[in-house]
This record gives structure tokens, sequence and C-alpha cells, in this order.
DNA sequence: CGCGTTTGACCGGCGC
DNA sequence: GCGCCGGTCAAACGCG
């Protein structure tokens, strides 16, 4: 799948906007006066066959309003998963809440760190440090559990540093630098979920200061990975490459459900495409 | 030979 | 002050 689809030059996206559904120096259409003499086998065939293209745009339109319910219904899921990450990310930690998997007397800024997936959450109790830390968010990402390498393939270039096993996971923890370009201050750390060893914890601290393509020679990206911030690189296993393009395919389907134009010329453009076969 | 990974040592923050 | 712990460093190692 992918962005194969974007990429295609051949995808032609002439639908008709606007334009009349006839053209206008067809000789069907030269003129009232000249049409008088045409013999009535071919107005009798023009009924019927207008007659079977209105079935066919009744039947279009009935499918154009499913696949808008379809859609209005992914896109509904969507907001409401969205709506509950954000919530669940601008929810403070409870107070002395710990993790079911977090002894009694854990360090403060360990739980503080572990519960918040951003900085940008409004903590009353953060330590000074703590507000000139680097944006902090995490990223979960399925992949297959006898799989050790603990990488997950987000289009940047990263160099491992360093790993540590930490208390409260028996996995190990490891540590990454962005070695895409050498003042980039983002770092990563990945761990798998305790819970469930099949998903990746990409923790990320700080934001690139370069572009994910900008890099000359970056040998991790595919030459055909043009989607911008599309987080998908070369051979990584599927799993992840389908999370990525799923997050792509639903960031997409929601900016043209948002777009009324595009609703418009969608609809314009299949009536569009549909009157014209009359002529043949 | 250069680059990336591994891994033990080290450092600094935090709780007791 | 001490010990625990997460994070980082850097030498050794492996691979192309």
């Amino acid at each position: 799948m992918g962005s194969s689809w974007l990429d295609c030059p051949s995808l032609n996206l002439d639908l008709n906007v606007g334009l009349l559904p006839f053209p206008v120096d067809s000789p069907k259409a030269v003129s009232a006066v000249e049409s008088k003499h045409v013999d009535k086998k071919v107005s009798i065939k023009e009924e019927k066959a207008i007659k079977a293209l209105g079935a066919e745009l009744v039947l279009a339109t009935e499918e154009n309003k499913k696949l808008s319910e379809v859609l209005a219904a992914t896109i509904a899921s969507y907001s409401a998963v969205r709506k509950q990450l954000i919530e669940q990310m601008n929810t403070p930690p409870p107070e002395g809440g710990s993790r079911s998997n977090s002894p009694p007397g854990k360090r403060k800024s360990e739980s503080l760190d572990a519960d918040m997936e951003s900085t940008s959450s409004e903590g009353s109790c953060k330590r000074v440090r703590d507000d000139c830390k680097p944006k902090v968010w995490k990223l979960h990402v399925r992949s297959d559990p006898s799989d050790t390498s603990l990488v997950v393939r987000d289009g940047y270039q990263w160099r491992k540093y360093g790993q540590k096993v930490t208390r409260d996971n028996p996995c190990p923890r490891a540590y990454f630098r962005c070695s895409f370009a050498p003042s980039c201050p983002v770092k990563k750390k990945v761990q798998r979920s305790a819970e469930d060893t099949s998903i990746l914890v990409a923790t990320y601290e700080g934001e690139h200061n370069h572009d994910l393509r900008s890099r000359p020679g970056a040998p991790s990206l595919r030459p055909n990975t043009a989607a911008p911030d599309l987080k998908s690189s070369g051979s990584q296993p599927e799993m992840e490459s389908q999370e990525f393009q799923r997050s792509l395919v639903e960031h997409m389907a929601f900016s043209l459900s948002e777009d009324p134009a595009f609703k418009a010329a969608l609809a314009t453009a299949i009536s569009g495409k549909m009157l014209p076969l009359r002529t043949s």
C-alpha cells in the first residue's frame, strides 16, 4: 500500500470538476435546427441510454452515500480514539497512585517521567529542572516479541549509545541518539512493555531540528517514500510498517473529510464521470 | 578502515 | 551520608 498511489503520476485526478458533462463542440450538440432531421432510432436509443445512465447515477449516488457514511463512521471512531488519547495525555497522574508494577517508595522523578507522556501537560509538582526539559512523547509499536533488536523504524536514523535493564521491567531499555544530524538533540528510549512484550514503547525526547529527508545520502530511506513525515522506511517488519501506514491513511482520510470542497468535488466528479457515458 | 553496536564503568539525582 | 537507580560514556568488538 503505502504512498504509491499518491506518487503514481498515472493516477489522474481529472475529475471534471465544474465542467459541463458534454463537450460543447460535440456533433450531437451543434444545433437544434440541424438535429431535427436526425432519425428517430437514434432518439430512442438515446432515451434508453439516458434511462440506463440515470439508473447508474442513482446507484452511484447511493454508493457514494454509503461510502460517505462509512467514512463518517471511521472519522467518528478516529476522533473518539484521538480525544481519548489526548485526555489521557492531559490527565495528571493520580495522587500517590503508582502503577501496579511500581513498588512503593518508587523514585519521584521516575514516577513522573513514566506517567507523563508529554511535558506539555500541566504538571504542578514538577521539579524546576523539568521546566527546561525537551518535549517528550511516547510511541507504542507492535513488534515480534522474539525480535530483540529493539528497533523502531520511524524514518530517522538513530545511533544506539546504551542499554540498561531497569528495575520495573525485565526487558532491557535501549538508548538512542539521532544520528541524522550531529546537532540534533533528540533522544529515544525503546523498551518492551512489561505487560505485553509484543509492544515496543519508544519514548522520544526533544524535537528534530532537521527535515526527515533533508540529509544527503541518507541510506535508510526508500527513494519512493515521498510523503512528508511518513514514518516508514526500508526493510522494517511488516507490522511496524502497517502501523505507520494506517496512521497515515487515517490522517489523510481525516484531512480530506474536513474539506467540504473535496466532498463537493468528489460528488461532482462522480456524476461528471457518469454522464458522459451516454455518448458511447 | 570506518562506522555502528555492545557492555561494563561511571556519574549524578533522589529517597531514606 | 549512603545506597539505589536511570542515564551516559567510552573502550572493545563486529561487520561490511
